[in-house]
DNA sequence: AATTGACGAACGAACGTTCGTTCGCCAACC
DNA sequence: GGTTGGCGAACGAACGTTCGTTCGTCAATT
């Protein structure tokens, strides 16, 4: 890749995440054109050098994000087995990405809608990947149990265990809205009670359950690249 | 109440909700006072005999719906005593909600930030009692227990009956991103899914749980009112 | 019972502003 | 010296809002 090409991605970068920053905060369809030349710096017409349009913008945004986030989740999940783990590496792995690029989650999460047509369908695809992604680790966690062998196994209903995935995307996606770091605590805490919610309930205390010492604490110390650095470029 | 008043106020509340409508599919600042003038059979100045401004009307529209799903909660909530029941009353009246408001309820969660500073206050209070009403429910479980004896009680760490709260309203919520009747179940399915979660996790089997038969299952017979209805207006 | 007049409710037209986008031109770099 | 990347100016369209006006309705006055 030639300097050139690099430069030109890096500003690139720069002003998809300055647009995932207003567009967190006003909505795309709030967010101007001029106050993102404004923000970057850039005047209003040299924006059109790198994005053909505002609706293309949006959508490269989303993409590299989901994209992202998936290889994140998979690359969290290649070296952990047992089905709780995988289920609580899964869980840290979204909120970690939520609290280093809040803007980011933001807007894959409320702007799907405002996509054209045409892109909309590829961030479908994207989102039902990552869907089962985390589905399947529900469902080992469902069908393993976490007790020694009194515990129920087997398959769920299919419906069930969507309805149970989704509720537990719900709680996860939810942080968004919530998520102090002065008053919650840290991602580790959020994502330790969102696991032991989705495993154990408020109630029920289930001894076979990894307690959460022995579960990939430190998961946060490879970084998350820069929302913006596809995969390839990582490495 | 004269005629007058009665008729005014019911095009209000038409115009509420098609402005709901609108927000909902396009945010915001992608429903234009046009298109909304179009959905309504009005001129577009004549909108403006209802609503001083559209920042005026997107509050209203907040207000209105978050009195409404209090009330609804509150009223669900007065003849059920038992923890874990009430925690699935409250889940269940605000499924139930959603499914019957899906529109306003994507506005309530998407377009807080949307309003002008002036109102925001008062949707917040609101916001912050409706959680409240959560919360307490929530807690009630956690000291409870719901084993016998040998399950833990007492209080909880206050920031992680936080976390827990804000992770079941995120379940709960994020039924509007992926509810589709003809494919998940009923409304009753999904809020039995989301309270089994709540309480006993994916795995657990907690004996001393009510099972969900003795639950109030049919609690949808009592029709929350139509979302504009303020509640003096409902006796 | 007919006339009047005030008023609520609707409208189309137009306001000034801001929108996303395009164009022509200029400076800097290979 | 051509290509690239930058800009201000300008475009038509659409934005939220206001204005002047009209047209029924209905109570009070004749």
């Amino acid at each position: 890749m030639t300097p050139r090409q690099q430069r030109l991605e890096q500003q690139r970068s720069d002003i998809l995440q300055a647009a995932a920053s207003l567009i967190a905060q006003r909505g795309f369809h709030g967010m101007s054109m001029r106050d993102l030349a404004e923000a970057t710096g850039f005047g209003v017409s040299s924006l059109y050098n790198y994005f053909a349009s505002k609706e293309e913008l949006l959508a490269e945004l989303q993409i590299r994000a989901f994209e992202t986030l998936i290889d994140a989740a998979n690359d969290s999940l290649k070296d952990t087995h047992d089905a709780a783990s995988r289920l609580y590496v899964f869980i840290f792995n979204q909120v970690r990405y939520f609290v280093d690029h809040a803007d980011i989650m933001r807007v894959l999460i409320h702007e799907a809608a405002a996509l054209p047509a045409e892109h909309r369908q590829r961030v479908r695809t994207l989102k039902e990947d990552y869907f089962r992604i985390g589905r399947d680790a529900v469902a080992a966690v469902f069908a393993e149990g976490c007790g020694p062998k009194e515990s129920a196994r087997g398959t769920v209903e299919p419906v069930a265990l969507d309805r149970a995935t989704y509720s537990i995307f719900g709680m996860i996606n939810w942080v968004w809205a919530w998520y102090e770091p002065t008053l919650h605590g840290t991602p580790e805490d959020v994502a330790r009670s969102i696991h032991s919610l989705a495993v154990c309930g408020l109630v029920a205390r289930c001894p076979a359950t990894p307690t959460h010492d022995q579960l990939p604490g430190s998961l946060g110390q490879r970084q998350v690249s820069l929302l913006m650095n596809r995969p390839t470029a990582t490495k």
